[in-house]
DNA sequence: CCTGGAGTTGTCCTA
DNA sequence: TTAGGACAACTCCAG
């Protein structure tokens, strides 16, 4: 028997569910599906994408197998799949996205579709509160979260062989040039994976928030298209915990199970990639500056973290986490603009840009999301870069204007009269609480009435 | 149904 | 210099 392995968001071979199950049929035709609702997706992510399927590819040779590529609309392109293979089975992982969950039913409902769980520890539908209800506060989510956890999480290993039919037409794939920050690929993932579970996981807690320097996993982009697979991250980081390596890896889980936790918030209430999870803050009055947009997405505001980061983002398409929360703070409580522009912006640009994790990000800088009280929480961004890039060291590595700049003048250089050629001379506006402040009090008082 | 404790990641003023 | 509490008031969640 042979069974069609149909890739989507989990282009690896270790612990792969739906590749797991295609093996117990037999032959194993591992397909993925250039589908033309993507094309307008971005072209950074696109080209990671594409490096990785080059990757799998490769991967796959090694096993006696091959990666087979088709274009057009899944449903067509299986049903044709399905006659000229005459297999029976297809197998995925399931992807919980609404526009994922929406594709994949119909496709159940005329073919032989199987989805299986792979994507998460515990299916968004699976950790539940008493009441039947989803979980919307992350603290008492995680703690049943951990609670479900079986004692071992059995890993599938990558098999060392698979079968495939020989001979079945396949799409010639783009090649993109390999980024030197992020290689796309499995076997990539799991170097990255060693050297942060053997390194830096043990100053994780404290230096995951230094963006000056590499104190992060790094691993989202890889997360992202399931080269590594959350369960195996989950995995990693309880072995680091049960072998005492650092409260680092606490702190790791914790963050791993934050995707979950967004993952499980679009899953139940899908209507946050369109509006605020909290309904009382749908109505703030956005002042919506194009202009200061455009400054905000270039670079261009005067604020030098802001700045640094809106650039590194631009160059290599990832930021910083810490940096993500202090430009998301910028454009939504400083500049006034809605949120989801930024969002847009983020998923135009970030390699790991994913829709579960960047909008709960969003939401939850907004102060629209599940966190529960967080509106007067208005990140002051000069105070951010002097605590998280003391030295000014990635100011000056994303704004090569401010190179010469001391470290005690370059968080706010207008304060002490600095002119730099060729940066801005002042911020773009003056930070104004109160006018953020309103702007929510409005949209809670128009809900209220 | 009622009750009370708690809520990722802050800021700023005061003592 | 540093530690502590106010910020404003709500909803979630478990008992």
């Amino acid at each position: 028997m042979t069974a069609i392995w149909w890739l989507r968001r989990d282009l690896r071979l270790t612990d792969n569910a739906a590749l797991q199950a295609s093996l117990e049929t037999g032959s194993v035709i591992p397909v993925f599906i250039l589908d033309p609702a993507f094309e307008s997706a971005s072209a950074r992510r696109k080209e990671f994408l594409y490096e990785g399927l080059h990757a799998l590819d490769k991967d796959l040779r090694e096993r006696n197998s091959y990666l087979v590529i088709r274009k057009g609309k899944p449903l067509e392109v299986l049903r044709q799949l399905l006659q000229e293979t005459s297999t029976t089975q297809i197998f995925a992982e399931e992807d919980f996205t609404p526009y994922a969950r929406k594709r994949d039913s119909e496709i159940e409902r005329q073919l032989p579709l199987d989805l299986v769980n792979g994507q998460t520890v515990h299916h968004p539908a699976a950790v539940l509160k008493a009441d039947g209800k989803p979980y919307t506060v992350y603290t008492p989510y995680s703690k049943v979260w951990k609670a479900k956890l079986p004692a071992k999480l059995n890993l599938y290993p990558a098999p060392e062989k698979i079968n495939t039919p020989s001979n079945i037409k396949s799409e010639p794939l783009p090649r993109y040039k390999v980024s030197p920050l992020f290689v796309a690929g499995e076997k990539e993932a799991l170097v990255r994976l060693e050297e942060f579970l053997f390194k830096r996981i043990y100053s994780y807690g404290e230096d995951r928030n230094r963006m000056d320097l590499d104190g992060t996993s790094s691993l989202s982009p890889y997360l992202r298209f399931g080269m590594l697979g959350l369960r195996q991250a989950v995995s990693a980081a309880r072995q680091a915990i049960a072998e005492a390596r650092g409260a680092g890896a606490e702190v790791w889980l914790n963050e791993l199970i934050w995707r979950e936790f967004y993952i499980q918030i679009l899953y139940h209430f899908p209507y946050v990639s369109k509006t605020a999870f909290n309904p009382s803050l749908a109505n703030i009055p956005w002042r919506n500056d194009e202009a200061e947009f455009e400054a905000w997405k270039n670079g261009r505001t005067g604020v030098p973290v802001v700045d640094a980061a809106m650039r590194q983002l631009k160059e290599i398409g990832w930021m910083h986490n810490r940096a993500r929360m202090i430009v998301a703070s910028y454009l939504v409580k400083d500049l006034l603009i809605d949120w989801r522009w930024g969002e847009a912006w983020f998923m135009e640009n970030l390699l790991d840009g994913d829709p579960a994790a960047n909008n709960g990000g969003w939401q939850w800088t907004a102060g629209t999301g599940t966190d529960a009280a967080p509106y007067f929480r208005i990140f002051n961004p000069v105070l951010q870069s002097t605590k998280f890039d003391p030295q000014g060291d990635y100011i000056r590595k994303w704004i090569p204007e401010l190179r010469s700049v001391d470290a005690k003048d370059i968080h706010a250089p207008w304060e002490k009269g600095i002119k730099v050629k060729g940066y801005p001379e002042n911020p773009l506006v003056e930070r104004n609480k109160d006018r953020t402040l309103q702007a929510y009090k409005f949209s809670k008082e128009v809900v209220r009435s």
